[in-house]
DNA sequence: CGGGAATGCGGCATATGTTAGGCATAGCAT
DNA sequence: ATGCTATGCCTAACATATGCCGCATTCCCG
């Protein structure tokens, strides 16, 4: 996340507090998502680029402590958790588990703000030495993705010239096939930015891609338009490491 | 983080609170020192490296938010600050010099200690020159670099000079594979500087470096430029000692 | 105090991405 | 079916980022 504005996502199942929250943040000049559950947030997670995590410990169905371990393992966001309980057990729990700060309620509006920019200041430095290496290959309709590599190589072996991002937008679309994305959360997927008034960056991207991986870029068959929607990739796609 | 054991320099003018917590941190598996003013803290950071300062607020003599504030913007070493207020305004002032953390008293040290890892474990912004370099030599595609003789070997086994930036800019990409490397970090990563505006010193050590070790250095196929975003490198590396 | 290498700077050429405007097309209502 | 409107697509103009050359400056080593 080396944008300006940070993207964060608020987890509880209050909905005032979610609402208030993100209502301070946005003022604070930051972008904002909101998820009522850890199954909503897994899926907000997926779907759109998030610098930052705010989680409520408390709630019902699956655990604060539990999606925030797996945020920890799989290093996708750095998170903050939140909580009613101020025992010092509980306190260390959290942070023991890995999570990057920890905020009782009820809370300083200001002084989470100031947390979240601690940490983020942080998060934005030098990432680790040997990060974790998710998945390597993404195959397609006969294609082949190498995102280690940042190399796309048609069905005939070649290897096609793709900028930076036209992978970035193919990259999206192929860990996320049959789902219709937004041009919002594609934007937001491919460079971190939101939707300007005017904004037909995404139209563009799309067509250019379409125009290297499309047999026939008039009518295609892996990037679909969904009419008001958005687009969607239809094509199988395999991954793996070999 | 430094796998071996972190240096932890207590700051606080009680000397019942220094000892307890340094006989607690020890017995924990850390090193630490104590200082019982500003000035005795100035002196041991000074003389020894640490890794985070555990620094009291509210000492007679110079104030401990002025010994943060020093610390924080020469980069010394990440400060969790310890004070007996509890108030909001005190804690989000302390965050906002730039603390690291806050801790009130009185604390759990258990709880202290959660945070001091949580701390050291995403101190890895700045490269300390204590940071151990667990292994010797890198390879990749074939080419191969000792870095303990800052000595770079092509696939025909002839040594390749390298200037001392461009073993560091080396040395930064061979590290993180795979993870794209803003300018501002890779600036930081091989000289400590900071990005200033019209800066393209970056630009030159990569592309002087790609001339030495691409194959092409007009379609680079190791350090890949990512639009908007800085430089990875794309290499497959392995690191052994052998 | 030289002299050569290394590094940084300015600038121009190129690559990449974004914005604008007009045309085409889907959806919808009549 | 017909015509209206919203949405998408295409091309071209514009804006921004990067590549890299040549020169100035700094650094290093004797």
């Amino acid at each position: 996340m080396s944008h300006s504005t940070a993207h964060i996502l608020i987890v509880d199942d209050h909905r005032d507090i979610r609402e208030t929250l993100a209502r301070y943040l946005t003022k604070n000049n930051m972008r904002t998502t909101t998820a009522e559950s850890a199954a909503a947030a897994r899926k907000a997670l997926k779907n759109s680029s998030i610098d930052l995590v705010v989680l409520d410990i408390m709630m019902p169905g699956e655990d604060g402590l539990s999606l925030c371990r797996h945020l920890v393992e799989t290093n996708q966001a750095p998170v903050i958790l939140l909580t009613a309980m101020a025992e010092d057990t509980d306190r260390v729990v959290g942070l023991e588990i890995g999570a990057d700060d920890y905020v009782t309620k009820p809370f300083n509006p200001r002084e989470l703000l100031a947390r979240i920019r601690a940490v983020l200041r942080r998060a934005t430095s030098v990432p680790r030495e040997r990060d974790p290496i998710e998945t390597e290959k993404l195959a397609f309709n006969g294609w082949l993705l190498d995102t280690a590599r940042r190399e796309l190589i048609d069905p005939e072996e070649v290897s096609v010239p793709l900028s930076s991002g036209e992978f970035q937008l193919l990259l999206a679309f192929l860990k996320r096939p049959r789902v219709v994305l937004s041009r919002e959360q594609l934007l937001d997927l491919t460079s971190g930015r939101s939707l300007g008034v005017f904004d037909r960056s995404i139209d563009n991207q799309v067509s250019r891609l379409r125009r290297k991986i499309e047999p026939d870029p008039k009518n295609p068959e892996l990037i679909k338009t969904v009419w008001g929607g958005g687009y969607t990739f239809t094509g199988e796609v395999k991954e793996g490491t070999a």
